[in-house]
DNA sequence: CTATTTCCGTACTGATTAATATGGAAAACT
DNA sequence: AGTTTTCCATATTAATCAGTACGGAAATAG
């Protein structure tokens, strides 16, 4: 435990997050080991790996630090103090003001991160394309809620409200990324929510005529 | 015009069809000129050179006959034949169907294309960048021209629509890579047009009281 | 101090990248 | 036939890719 010899020269925390900002705005594979060791304070090849151990391992390390950061817009969902209407309207929110945000790459780095791959890093591709289902998961699990409760019926409309939120979610990464405001974005969600209130209103009033 | 010398031994059609493909499924920058020559026949680097002139002439190719033909989904945005109600849901119900079409890559290549790109390659990125601010422009006129005629007032709300209707659109290809099916998109394609009409009512309404 | 341990600068690996050079074969025109 | 034109197989280019080998430097432990 005592570490002994040499102290490492560089922060490696600072490091993992210039690798962050990399990768999120070029995507795992055009992100070659020059630029990394480059943006991460011109670090020897030697350093790089014996610190992280591969491009890919230091992905998959990238991402854990994404999801612990900026991914905590999707935290809502799996908050069931919230209601599933305000836990679905507060990601959607947060996360296209996180994704506009100008301090950092624009989009979300799980559905923009790995897009175009080669055959061989398919394991990368996967990893997102796996948190990309846990965000679906997490909006299903909002509207089981609302079933459940009786604040919405459970009807085939209801059934595909999940995908109707996770293409909306997912295509503001598009939207981010090509440059639209955060203000548009947010009042798309408005309107988005609409459609939440519609069905809603049919299941209250189909109660009230029960 | 009378072209002389030896005729080329392969189809030049035949191979922008699989380089399309491929380029479809992998994105620009992962597709290696060896993996096309291969797909494309087995054609030299000659014949490849000969007939296309680079790798970036070759995409650009692609994507003018992926316009052509697949991309043929949008035209409805610019039918003036057509309701503006009536042209976006064609376009979106299009799109859905056509990406989740089995017989080629799953998503919008306009989207998925050239996600992940090393900065050499911006022009590439911004082709298809360009793209898809013509979809937004198509959407925009359709509104404009629901709100010409009276169809929609002039709110805050309308003036989102466009966006509204974009992020979902190209929300459409993740959802369509991840493997969502056609049944469901095409549903959450029905339940978004809800909002249309909510503005629309609305607007009939406040007509109605004019 | 010496011994140990880790770090890092440099050089280098083999593989792959997009793109070219060369030269013979094949087809068409005269 | 003879000439011209194009096509294509092969070999090769310089650059870059991710990842390693090695050896001296630096810091801690005793």
């Amino acid at each position: 435990m005592a570490r002994t010899g040499r102290p490492r020269e560089f922060d490696r925390d600072k490091a993992l997050d210039a690798a962050l900002v990399l990768f999120w705005e070029q995507g795992y594979e055009p992100t070659s080991l020059n630029q990394l060791k480059a943006c991460m304070g011109n670090i020897s090849p030697a350093s790089f790996y014996a610190a992280f151990g591969s491009k890919e391992a230091l992905f998959r390390e990238v991402v854990q630090r994404y999801l612990q950061t900026h991914g905590q817009v999707m935290a809502p969902l799996w908050d069931e103090t919230l209601s599933p209407r305000d836990a679905i309207e507060r990601t959607l929110r947060a996360s296209a003001r996180m994704q506009t945000t100008r301090t950092h790459p624009q989009g979300c780095m799980m559905v923009l991160g790995a897009c175009n791959c080669s055959p061989e890093n398919q394991p990368v591709q996967s990893l997102l394309e796996d948190e990309r289902a846990r965000n679906r998961s997490g909006i299903a699990a909002c509207v089981r809620r609302a079933v459940i409760s009786g604040e919405l019926e459970d009807s085939a409309a209801t059934e595909v409200l999940p995908t109707l939120f996770a293409t909306f979610l997912h295509g503001l990464s598009c939207e981010a990324r090509d440059g639209n405001k955060a203000k548009k974005l947010d009042t798309a969600v408005t309107m988005l929510m609409q459609i939440w209130d519609n069905l809603a209103e049919a299941s209250g009033t189909a109660s009230r005529h029960s």
